[in-house]
DNA sequence: CTGTTAGCGCGTTCAG
DNA sequence: CTGAACGCGCTAACAG
């Protein structure tokens, strides 16, 4: 069993040509019946797999797509891979992945695997494009739970002023008024797309938005603690919180807990993304789910569609959220 | 710049035959210089890139590797899964991923894709191998945080028996002497281990095993209530409990709690994995480190070797675990 | 319905 | 040190 079996083997075996054989796999329909049969006969005793780099070589298509992904262990991302993943096999389309938190080279490389026809696209799930990602020769990419900020690629997204919007009003409507936003890095277009909705509801409600209520953290767990130093450390501290994602909330309550602050007894708060780990954290959070799975899933899909159709049309899917109400909010006494 | 340049293009702009331009790029050395610099000088101003089906076929080579994980939204395997990444990338391997978890065939496909030469091997992160994974024809693998029950394949994995046993013996050195242990599925090798390490601990110390303190979860978060249904509703519960992984751990914290019952005051708790949402946690949980980067890195480098070599050697790597002392254990009062 | 032919783009002999 | 020729394994176009 050392030899792989060719087409040839099997065209020997079956009386054919290899033509015939490759025939029979593509377009069965096209082959008579009985020699359909002998064909198969053969393949089944030799074990013959075509050689997909033959394959592709031949018909300059690799049915393969890169997923560059920021941080494939940040649970908000897996998911949305996963989605993506699972959309990529139903369609018999293979992933080749690329963790931008571990690359030196903020994913050149992988850009070179389809400039060397290795892959036909990529999906990039990152709230910051890597430098130059788009230039040269087209690559088609789409993105994946981030808009373009320069309109260049198509994008499955959600909107996240209008979710930023929801979250805050949520605590406005508990009779919070001093309400602080601990965001992500402000290069990241999402983090100012909730930066934005959070002051529009504050305006929205009356509220002037102050410098003392807003923090620019990096959406890490460690970041929250200098956070909540600036956010806290004032003549008024705000009773609740609005914060950029839920690994974030879990550093603030623990923040919150050194300082003696209970949640939502001594301070309310509200995140973003509904990853698992939030919902069964001590206490739940209460946060905006986004529909990562889903939203992987249609990125990968206007990709397959994009390259079967010759090219990815420009679009801009946004998924609806939802407010989850847990135990992290209460009415201001 | 709709087409690509090839290797022909190159030679034609160089004034060199295409043997050379391939030389070039491969064997510089071997050269002349002048002629080297014509050619560089082409591939420069055509951006020219290798066709790299092309270089495969001829090659018989893919530089390519499947990682199949059981789940890449879970966070212990995201990191394997990470530092197998950024090692094949520094080998200039590419990895092709399969997600089993969304994957109804379990894996089938994705062994294919070594036999279609696709791919060249395939590092498997799974507690349970999936079935027929090494039949017919010889695909190497090698298995990331596992060993083989069988001794088929190579193995970069930690000693689970050891590693439960020191995670037992701390909580009998707080004096707990009913001690209750929550197991994942014991289909899984790695769980059975644990179990076994953990009853060794309790004979070791004069403790005879019973059925009443031991339970068969799954190592999700929501198995822990029945868990603990089992393990608390009897004469006499344990004062301490030794959970399989830090995701039930946090669930067995959740169902301590709606029981009234407070960790570390009512009952101590050791996990094993240190995810990173366990650190986090409410309290902090003791565990048991698993060097999950590097038994990601070390069972691509044995990968890797391995095809480079020929053929990968049958070797069993374990890698050293540590204990992590946190907020969820305390003396016995 | 089937066989023959001609590459897909590249690396590697073998001569020179 | 360089070029011509061949073939890796497969599929599409064209005859028949």
């Amino acid at each position: 069993m050392s030899r792989h079996s060719t087409i040839r083997d099997v065209a020997r075996i079956a009386g054919v040509s290899t033509a015939t054989v490759s025939r029979t796999l593509s377009h069965p329909d096209v082959v008579a019946k009985t020699t359909r049969e002998a064909v198969m006969r053969a393949v089944a005793t030799t074990g013959y797999q075509p050689n997909s780099m033959a394959v592709s070589l031949r018909r300059l298509e690799t049915r393969t797509v890169v997923v560059l992904v920021s941080d494939i262990a940040n649970p908000y991302y897996a998911d949305v891979f996963k989605g993506a993943e699972e959309t990529a096999r139903e369609h018999g389309y293979s992933v080749l992945i690329g963790d931008l938190s571990t690359d030196p080279e903020n994913g050149a490389s992988y850009v070179d695997l389809v400039r060397a026809r290795r892959a036909d696209g990529i999906v990039l799930m990152s709230a910051k494009l890597p430098p130059n990602i788009g230039d040269g020769v087209n690559v088609p990419i789409v993105l994946a739970s981030n808009g373009d900020p320069e309109d260049r690629f198509p994008s499955v997204s959600i909107d996240y002023v209008e979710a930023a919007k929801s979250a805050v009003r949520h605590l406005l409507s508990l009779g919070h008024r001093r309400i602080g936003h601990l965001s992500g890095r402000l290069s990241a277009a999402s983090s100012r797309d909730k930066l934005e909705g959070y002051r529009q509801a504050m305006l929205d409600a009356g509220e002037t938005p102050s410098p003392n209520l807003e923090y620019e953290g990096d959406y890490s767990i460690d970041c929250a603690a200098s956070g909540l130093e600036h956010l806290m450390n004032v003549e008024e501290p705000p009773t609740a919180l609005f914060v950029g994602n839920d690994e974030m909330a879990i550093g603030a309550i623990r923040a919150l807990a050194t300082r003696g602050l209970a949640v939502p007894e001594h301070c309310s708060l509200v995140g973003f993304d509904d990853i698992k780990f939030g919902a069964s954290y001590n206490p739940a959070i209460t946060t905006v789910r986004v529909p990562r799975f889903e939203i992987g899933r249609r990125s990968m899909t206007v990709m397959i569609e994009g390259l079967t159709e010759g090219r990815v049309e420009r679009v801009d899917v946004r998924l609806p959220t939802e407010l989850v109400v847990r135990e992290t909010t209460k009415h201001l006494v």
